[in-house]
DNA sequence: TCGGTTCGTCGAAGCGCTTCGACGGTGGTG
DNA sequence: CACCACCGTCGAAGCGCTTCGACGAACCGA
């Protein structure tokens, strides 16, 4: 492995000078650039990352933190994943990946031993331990997802509860007035991811401007799950005739058991799902559906931590807006059935 | 941040006394060591990674390259990325995480930069552009995956050709003589990942073997390639009692088609699936099965990583032997019937 | 023409750690 | 009772890079 003092022999200049012509951050007459790039390009140097780290305190990497357990989410997890690796690297960085179990511990060791430039977090709950010890970090953070206090972190992540605004907005526009939620399992609830409260919450406010009969259920996974809360559903709201479905994994059995029971979609009953968009197209019936935008979050997310890094200005709370694409699963109720 | 200085100052000791402390490399008496560590948790120090890896060439990273296109098989993926990660961890490690589209440049980058003291790939092609890349690192890697020419790279992976075998011994030991086999989409063959053909081969060796009749095809995604490759299949081999379906994404469908057309599981038809646990058992029939051991698979590469790095002796091929699980969708034929 | 800039380059001082050789002090051995 | 070996610790020399101050040369305006 040749060092910067090989570069530098070669091309017949001192060492800070093929710094220079890295970093750009000093004029280098155009000859010796060419030369010093030459003897780079020849002996095929590359700078020792540790020993950059070591002398500019920076480390071109970002963790990331991403809840590993298998879980339902794995696809979404999974786009933002990638969304976030493509982002580093297109901004000169790599990413390190951590698993949420090992806590605030991970994310100390990984700081203080001055592993990363900064954290991107996913999977956030309500009064997230984390917060704390990030906020006491020297390098900065940027959450998916909006815990309670998240003052002076910077957080990213759908606007939910506009999000079931625009669901229920959707479905009334259609002449719908008695409409069910499935909403994620209690576990979710129960665990505090905060998208959880924000949706059904934004979901009763719509409901009560736009004078719907609405009723809400969790819904606990498997088929059994699905079976109990639409049955619960249909006896609190009886002739309901659409549905929104924040709960990816209960999709698939919903409809299954929708259609053992001859109900079909959207004919005898509607379906706006939040899900992301590959999910809504793999069901039978296409689903009319709001994406989570996990590219755009992911991409952003690291946008901002390097604004942050450089000492730009950052949007504290970035909600995205959702976006609600029209497919199969949405039938306009005639004026005259309202 | 507290430096190694500021330890050995405030233990009242040389830097060097507080790296073998650390590092355990040389004998350090009980009470300078109690001193030592009693300073170390009081000012709250961590090593500078950077600065280790400086002095001492060795990271404790390791890369992990995963396919993050969004794809199929990402259940999969994350199991392995799971494990990977929890097994570095447990080897005090960390994982770096990069795309497999950053290709062979993006091995040699964190190869050379030194970012890394291993490197674990998955997603091998049968013709892997990227070994020959990873011959010439001085880093050593371990690939999830058997790609044709290996010589010299340790991998790990399930051994395909047995988990075939095993599939269709059970299903002779249960009277079955026609086999159909839903194989992988044409564009797994295509992109020559090599445990399709592993698993075919298998499949027509045993099924010489054991005297049977079968008949395999590859499945294109969707609803309407699994119909076209089960008519297919049934024009080709009438009559056929059993399916062996290697295409996790094939599964649900090929369940729904059997179902619309009449064919119970397993009364009409035995199926055994090449596929995650989870997913076996998230089918209306609970699937007779052969498990992707993605776990055991991440944890023995993340292992022969460290015994590579540490110069112990490797097994260069490491096949797991396949395991089935019986569940419900596989029946026994009466000698009677057969 | 001369002082003051600017440009392009160099030298040296670290960054924080590991590791090697050295060196007193003990204890065991012949 | 010497001698040697080993134990526990220290000091110093790097690891490969960045960055700051300095410095000659070229250039500008007055």
């Amino acid at each position: 492995m040749p060092t910067i003092n090989d570069v530098a022999r070669a091309a017949g200049v001192s060492p800070s000078t093929v710094s220079y012509v890295l970093s750009g951050r000093r004029p280098i007459s155009a000859e010796t650039r060419a030369r010093v790039q030459a003897a780079i390009a020849e002996l095929g140097f590359h700078p020792h990352a540790g020993a950059r780290a070591l002398a500019s305190s920076k480390t071109n990497v970002i963790a990331l933190v991403a809840p590993l357990r298998v879980d339902v989410n794995v696809p979404v997890i999974m786009q933002f994943a990638t969304a976030v690796v493509t982002a580093a690297r297109s901004y000169n960085h790599d990413v390190l990946l951590l698993t949420k179990d090992e806590g605030t511990a991970g994310l100390e060791r990984v700081a203080h031993s001055t592993m990363v430039d900064a954290l991107i977090l996913m999977d956030l709950e309500r009064d997230d331990m984390r917060i704390p010890a990030l906020r006491r970090l020297k390098q900065p953070s940027v959450l998916i997802g909006l815990p309670a206090d998240h003052t002076g972190i910077a957080c990213v992540d759908l606007d939910f509860a506009a999000a079931a605004r625009e669901a229920l907005t959707h479905l009334a526009g259609h002449g719908h007035r008695r409409i069910g939620l499935v909403g994620p399992s209690p576990a979710v609830y129960r665990r505090q991811t905060t998208y959880a409260d924000r949706f059904l919450s934004g979901f009763l406010e719509a409901s009560t401007e736009l004078g719907l009969r609405t009723v809400t259920h969790p819904c606990e996974p498997g088929a059994e799950g699905v079976r109990a809360c639409l049955a619960e559903i249909d006896a609190e709201l009886p002739a309901l005739s659409a549905l929104v479905v924040h709960n990816e994994e209960a999709l698939r059995p919903l409809l299954d058991l929708l259609q053992a029971s001859g109900r079909r979609v959207p004919e005898d009953i509607s379906i706006v799902a939040i899900c992301p968009r590959d999910v809504a197209i793999s069901m039978p019936v296409h689903l009319t559906s709001i994406d989570i935008p996990a590219h755009d979050v992911g991409t952003i997310a690291v946008e901002t931590a390097m604004r942050l890094l450089d000492g730009r200005s950052v949007e504290y709370t970035r909600l995205l807006a959702p976006g609600l694409v029209e497919r199969d699963s949405c039938r306009e109720i005639p004026p005259s059935h309202r």
